[in-house]
DNA sequence: AAGAATGAAAA
DNA sequence: TTTTCATTCTT
């Protein structure tokens, strides 16, 4: 059991990346091949599976031409847009996602005409590649628990309309966004949506169990503000958008249309959907997120003010290799001083954007640079330990799914809390010196390269990084070698070597104060 | 105004 | 099973 390899003989690698013109692109530029997946301990250095890795499809598919016509078998899923998931059932996700929709593709193929090529093939989910991103994070706590009178001035704001919750993506990707944009050279959001999907189902799975988490604090506490808000799409293909409620004569559709269901959405395609609930004073406080880890150890030990590290996002729940741990009661506290990090009782702050970065850009690559730079790899958790495969927890996955358990806990089953207690992070050897480094001028000039095919069609990037670009100065270097970053840690053999709140960034990206950002 | 994404909920 | 709609903002 000690190398995990491949297992994965399910569906064909045609019906896995369609129609991926990434794929294409990727196989045109460069050799894909030879890039340093980090995966099923490729290396020899006890590096397994982790959950992010790109699967084993992803080497693969070059290979095998698609057939955009074949639908999902076994244990393929694929997007909407035609793009092949990974199965992302991890033994602990109580998930239970238990199948999902078999007859995905049916008639229409929905082809996209974004222009993938300007999609960077990602490596690893978003939580990763942007770990040292100084862009800020969305404080998804805050958002979620926005009050219930917060929410009705919005509703407000729309003009009475109530909008839905977001759900698990939705937030993922809005918690991304900025950072997204910032790693993708692109500024457009629909490269936003693509990549966050992409990245989604990488993320490993106690990332979508937090969103998921969210999500649920979501429409719990937008229940709460609206009371009798019920979803009731309209029929009629009317794409009526955003701020109007009521009020439109331009309408279609309705009973003229002869609607069966002329009363459901009289007049206008939704004005009637939703009544305007009485403004019920009773402020009731927000569902405080009790669950287990979705507390943001950050709000306990602040680092630099909002940069949170990725391993809080990776590995919720575990331990911070560094000097923070929990008590069963979910209460942090430092194991170096053995003392209690201020309890974290979050009351939401008074105004959820704490961190809703809307009008910035990326941040000055300058900036960015001379700060990352410097920063030793810190390892990102979540990479499979060495020998980490004595899994002896198997009493933990009586979850019984239909399928083939054993492998998937080989292979995907990587999160093992009991191994990722003390013994790997804090007493492991501090810092052996890295194995040689990967080949990083294979990952460099790929994705150089595919920031040149982004920039080919059209420049539209700040003006301001567009030296940097030229320069090749720029954070696109940056961030990709921070990927890199990532698999030489992890080949320092699991040493999970994190130095969260020791990180030098004091002043990390002193323009990015939360406050400003909210101008 | 279209569109890019996933998921919840309704038809 | 299929459709709508949450978000966002460039094109």
């Amino acid at each position: 059991m000690t190398s995990t390899r491949v297992i994965h003989q399910g569906p064909s690698p045609e019906e896995d990346y369609g129609l991926d013109a990434v794929a294409q692109h990727n196989a045109a530029v460069t050799s894909t091949e030879q890039f340093p997946v980090y995966q099923d301990d490729a290396k020899g250095l006890g590096i397994y599976h982790d959950g992010f890795t790109p699967y084993q499809e992803d080497a693969s598919y070059l290979h095998n031409p698609p057939t955009p016509r074949s639908n999902t078998t076994s244990d393929g899923v694929r997007t909407r847009s035609g793009r092949s998931t990974r199965r992302t059932d991890s033994p602990f996700s109580n998930g239970a996602r238990v199948s999902k929709s078999p007859a995905a593709r049916s008639k229409k193929e929905k082809k996209s005409k974004m222009d993938r090529s300007k999609m960077p093939k990602l490596t690893a989910p978003l939580s990763v590649l942007t770990k040292d991103l100084s862009v800020p994070m969305k404080d998804m706590d805050a958002w979620v628990n926005r009050s219930a009178e917060t929410r009705r001035q919005e509703v407000e704001k729309r003009n009475g309309y109530v909008t839905r919750p977001m759900n698990s993506f939705m937030l993922y990707r809005s918690a991304y966004a900025e950072r997204t944009k910032a790693w993708c050279v692109q500024n457009n959001h629909q490269v936003v949506s693509s990549v966050s999907g992409e990245s989604w189902p990488m993320e490993p799975q106690e990332v979508r169990d937090q969103f998921n988490e969210w999500a649920k604090l979501e429409r719990a506490n937008h229940a709460a503000a609206h009371p009798e808000y019920k979803f009731s799409p309209s029929k009629s293909t009317n794409k009526r958008r955003k701020g109007e409620a009521s009020d439109d004569e331009d309408d279609v559709v309705s009973e003229a249309d002869g609607d069966p269901d002329g009363e459901y959405r009289a007049g206008s395609g939704r004005s009637v959907r939703q009544r305007r609930q009485a403004p019920q004073q009773h402020e009731q406080i927000p569902l405080n997120n009790t669950y287990g880890f979705d507390s943001h150890p950050y709000y306990g030990q602040q680092v630099s003010g909002y940069e949170q590290s990725h391993y809080q996002y990776a590995n919720p729940g575990r331990p911070l290799p560094s000097n923070i741990a929990y008590t069963a009661e979910g209460v942090p506290y430092n194991t170096q001083t053995n003392s209690y990090i201020q309890q974290q009782t979050y009351q939401h702050p008074q105004y959820p954007y704490v961190q809703d970065v809307r009008g910035a850009r990326i941040p000055t690559p300058k900036s960015i640079n001379g700060q990352q730079q410097q920063q030793q790899q810190q390892s990102v958790g979540g990479y499979g330990l060495p020998g980490g495969q004595q899994m002896g927890a198997d009493e933990l996955f009586t979850s019984s799914r239909t399928g083939t358990p054993m492998q998937q806990y080989n292979q995907y089953g990587q999160p093992i809390y009991p191994q990722y207690t003390q013994q790997s992070y804090q007493q492991s050897t501090p810092y052996q010196h890295p194995a040689p480094p990967p080949p990083v001028s294979q990952a460099y000039a790929e994705h150089q390269a595919y920031l040149q095919a982004a920039s080919q069609p059209q420049v539209a990037i700040d003006p301001g990084l567009e030296a940097e670009f030229n320069g090749n100065s720029g954070q696109e270097e940056n961030h990709f070698e921070n990927a890199i970053g990532d698999l030489t840690a992890a080949d320092l053999g699991g040493l999970e070597y994190y130095q969260e709140s020791t990180s030098p960034d004091g002043a990390l990206a002193p323009a990015w104060s939360p406050t400003e950002m909210l101008k």
